[in-house]
DNA sequence: CTGAAAGCGCTAACAC
DNA sequence: GTGTTAGCGCTTTCAG
């Protein structure tokens, strides 16, 4: 099998074989160019390649063809508890999934902070790997996504992305997600539905709420502006003192939606400790749905579609034959939100 | 900085430093062997290295050394939903963050399943790569133990080994936390606990079910036969089931330690169907602590430590100086767990 | 249909 | 102190 510890080469198959090693690099890769190798010498040649338990360099491949089959997944800071910050895992394993099955691997470079320092010392290492492409997860700085432009890497940002010229974006329409959600719960008799979300001018936590708005009017409802709840931050904090002010300034929802999962955990907390029981006494519903099915109560939830977008991206950043470059660029992949009822909605109090 | 499209190479450095290209190698890798660089030359070609934006090729360094600064994370198969297994992700970030304080870089293998085929299919990868170490996460299936190190990988088993010689391993000792915890459900007055552990002749789940029948021995109790379940998986529906039963027979209970969060999920969820409140008629206690610490309630749990799991097995594989093949092949590191006490375990009834 | 040869960017031994 | 040189394993023209 291993003859020597020294890995075998295509050209000690070559010798077993009985050709030259350029057959041999041939044959492995489907004989591009002018080149044609009979049948039974590719089947010699296979069989003994097996035989030999040879196992291209990849390192000497990507020297030659410039190309690493290599891509990057950079996740933004987490800051707390690593379960703080799950979207990141599910993205992760499937974009993995993703690039493999199309022959990519995928590095998963989980950057401690987005200092000022880090992203200049990033870049130099995509760089250095010769990474073929880069999934930038919810870049909150803009100079990460500057610099990695800059440095002439191909690229897509997904979730969140910061405004930048020519770098495709895969993101997740809120408003299917939140119409659906609305609607249900004014299907079960909601009428005072709050709403948690992040002060922010991002587009993407604008069309939240405007999803949120927009849904209220649909069905016809007025929105309290005391139960609108802007927090600076997507963390389980920040939801804790939301509801907090939500029941101290008694405002009368009947029912919340918090525009991330990690401010329901917040919300959770609170109602936890005060001893308000959910669905019974309020209803929630969630935004992301990275992993709030899992807890009990089971939290009805609006699901970005992960999968969906670790593939898609996946798929922008693998060139295709005769690919626009203008196209590339331009691509904007919007994937809608879908509405999961679950336990933690019922109907109001009275009802 | 980028004068043309074309990477700036070490030889574009040597020429604009007016150097010769073996110099910037050796004042780039602290100048090895004889060789000597006036500290004058030194500055220059770093200068101008910097100033081009000079990034060393990878692949070219990797085909000459022989080594790729690339480690391989092969993470268990997933099956159902990825939140049921947040172990492999708190693992994937920790490594991947211990790699990259490291000069390495973390590839994460998300085998789909360990199948008959996959493990010869995914060795082929790792070979290809030529990567420098590889971690295996508890690898259930022994033949990729075996092809591993058939291949003459260096790797490292993690939390769940197969019996494989010459393979350093990174375990955790459940007999700390799994002590505290009964000594705590002790104190607060519970005399009659359960055990939901996994039917397995595996080290591990003996491991965890010795050190049960040890600590309720050392507290002075008895082990009701009956409120040991032995489950066929670590899922969910295991837990709920046993849960089940353990009602069923009316097994009088009032505190459980669950062998792992996915068993307690699925507890969790029929104590929740059946309107019986955690912790106020029965305690909880669950063994991993991957993720129950933001459960409503939170869960007291036995922790793993996975960072140090992480950090350790990656120092593990970076090989060091000097170093002793006899004494890396037979490692054993023994990390301790710990009992977290939180919300899930109150006296019993009638306190 | 197959072989010879050049060279990708880098390291390291050796010559000056 | 610094330059020259020979490959690492592969892809890819170009001759035969």
């Amino acid at each position: 099998m291993k003859p020597t510890d020294r890995p075998v080469t295509s050209r000690d198959v070559a010798k077993a074989a009985g050709v030259s090693q350029a057959t041999v690099s041939a044959v492995l890769n489907g004989y591009s160019g002018n080149i044609r190798v009979s049948a039974a010498t590719r089947e010699r040649v296979l069989q003994v390649a097996q035989a030999l338990g040879y196992a291209p360099n990849l390192a000497a491949q990507a020297l030659r063809s410039e190309h690493t089959h290599l891509l990057a997944l950079v996740v933004r800071a987490v800051q707390s508890h690593p379960y703080d910050q799950p979207i990141p895992y599910r993205l992760n394993e499937a974009a993995s999934r993703a690039a493999y099955r199309s022959g990519y691997l995928l590095l998963a470079y989980h950057v401690e902070v987005y200092s000022s320092e880090s992203p200049a010392k990033l870049v130099r290492h995509l760089r250095r790997q010769r990474v073929d492409g880069v999934l930038l997860d919810a870049p909150d700085c803009p100079e990460l996504v500057q610099e990695v432009i800059a440095a002439g890497l191909r690229c897509v940002q997904l979730l969140r992305p910061q405004p930048a010229e020519g770098v495709p974006v895969v993101v997740v329409d809120p408003q299917p997600g939140i119409a659906a959600a609305i609607h249900h719960l004014v299907t079960l008799g909601h009428r005072h539905i709050g709403f948690v979300g992040l002060e922010s001018d991002h587009p993407v936590d604008r069309a939240r709420q405007r999803a949120f708005f927009s849904a209220m009017r649909t069905e016809g409802l007025e929105v309290d502006q005391k139960a609108i709840q802007l927090v600076p931050s997507y963390a389980l904090e920040s939801g804790y003192f939301a509801m907090q002010r939500l029941l101290d300034l008694r405002a009368p929802v009947t029912a919340l939606l918090a525009s991330a999962d990690a401010l329901t955990l917040g919300i959770l907390r609170l109602l936890y400790e005060r001893g308000i029981r959910v669905p019974q006494q309020i209803s929630i519903v969630s935004y992301d749905d990275a992993f709030v099915a899992h807890l009990y109560p089971p939290i009805s939830a609006i699901a970005q579609p992960y999968e969906a977008i670790a593939e898609r991206a996946v798929s922008l950043l693998i060139p295709v034959q005769g690919e626009n470059r203008e196209a590339f660029a331009s691509a904007r992949v919007v994937l809608p939100s879908a509405f999961k009822p679950r336990a933690s909605t019922a109907p109001p109090i009275g009802r």
